[in-house]
DNA sequence: TATATAATTTAGGTTTCCCTAAATTTTTTA
DNA sequence: TAAAAAATTTAGGGAAACCTAAATTATATA
């Protein structure tokens, strides 16, 4: 039945690694979620059996596990959650990358829907993702799989759930191209409280006071 | 003993109530933290034994516990966590106030150190202390501990590196003004390639392609 | 200062999540 | 295709973290 309680870590953990592992059709064995998860057959089974109760995945003794609708809701969910808290850790902080995948791995069960989105909206789109995404838009709709599209491909007198806004990111594409990125050098050579002079490996130029402050430097 | 292992959430949450509750000097009563953390008396005495076993708390059977210098080490840590995390939550993420630490005292048992410090160097100096920062500047450099600020409050003639770019979110804003919000839901009305007539509960408004191809909804 | 009341602990139960060892089922292979 | 091997499940156990009910200790009061 649908559990208004949330899942427990562990519940969430097995369901990722039944959607990590699962290829096309086929069911995943005891023994591979047993060598991924680094639990004991035993114990694979006693959770997978627990899920199946759930209605999270379909198990069948002997026959391996796959998740059902319900449960790849809950698998995709916890990826997306994973994923921007990875890259949160990563390009925001600068987290070392095995750190930042064990930390966002812990940090995944917590965070709440509304924390999800607002993370979401402050990492803005990946550029990988921005291409794929960019692909559905061009390819056509109809799309009955792919459920999300934005609005300008929408098709008239539907209606559907916002799920993101994209941010423009103009600002930091416009730095980008001077070579005014997280973690690189630049020196300030003049300013007058209007107009901020700077110098980096790309050459110098200027920008404005409102620009200025919100680049955010570490003082060295 | 210094467990190298983590302690469990629910030992973390029992000496950050210990040391909430602990007024100078006076030891902390069952009655008191059970009222506090919700649990029942029996559960509060037997997280507190074990707690003593482990050398966190000096308990005294009968006569209430307060932290030892390790227990109230623990405490520094998470409260210094918690209060990292809830000023991320609300102050970068924009998330309520009640649910961003609720969200906090969940994640706070999952940073590493290294999360930790970097979080803390990402936030800088919370807003209050801003201004102290301010005198800082103008009174001398010789900041060792401030070192990260906006450019437009930089030196001229120095150098840094590049933090964060601030964006300024102003699609979302405007958005969120009309009701568009993650989670929500709305209708096309109607579309020409050029303007998208969207309704939803705040009413009917129209928006450009360019403003469509950003909002991101869920087919349904 | 007895005794009633309140606070606390102990005893024993439950669920979750892990384990090992034994039993069972499936798969391989001789 | 029957026996051996491999995979899986079942049975039973333990620790953590909760619970209720009963026993114990401390405190208040008549």
């Amino acid at each position: 039945m649908s559990s208004m309680d949330a899942l427990s870590e562990s519940a969430e953990m097995m369901i990722k690694n039944i959607n990590e592992l699962a290829s096309s059709g086929e069911r995943d064995r005891t023994s591979d979620l047993s060598t991924k998860t680094e639990l004991k057959p035993a114990s694979v089974t006693e959770m997978i059996q627990r899920l199946g109760d759930l209605g999270l995945v379909d198990y069948e003794p002997y026959h391996g596990v796959h998740l059902t609708k319900q449960g790849q809701h809950v698998a995709d969910v916890i990826e997306h959650r994973f994923n921007i808290l990875e890259r949160f850790l990563t390009e925001i902080l600068g987290v070392d990358g095995t750190e930042a995948s064990e930390v966002a791995c812990r940090m995944e069960h917590v965070l709440t829907r509304d924390v999800e989105h607002k993370l979401t909206t402050f990492l803005g789109v990946d550029p990988q993702k921005e291409s794929e995404l960019f692909c559905h838009k061009i390819n056509i709709e109809s799309d009955v799989e792919h459920k999300y599209l934005p609005l300008s491909n929408f098709r008239e007198g539907k209606t559907g759930i916002v799920k993101l806004i994209f941010e423009s990111n103009e600002l930091a594409n416009i730095l980008e191209k001077k070579g005014i990125i997280p973690g690189s050098r630049l020196l300030l050579k003049g300013s007058n409280n209007k107009v901020y002079t700077i110098q980096n490996e790309e050459g110098e130029f200027s920008i404005d006071r409102e620009t200025a402050s919100k680049i955010i430097v570490q003082n060295t």
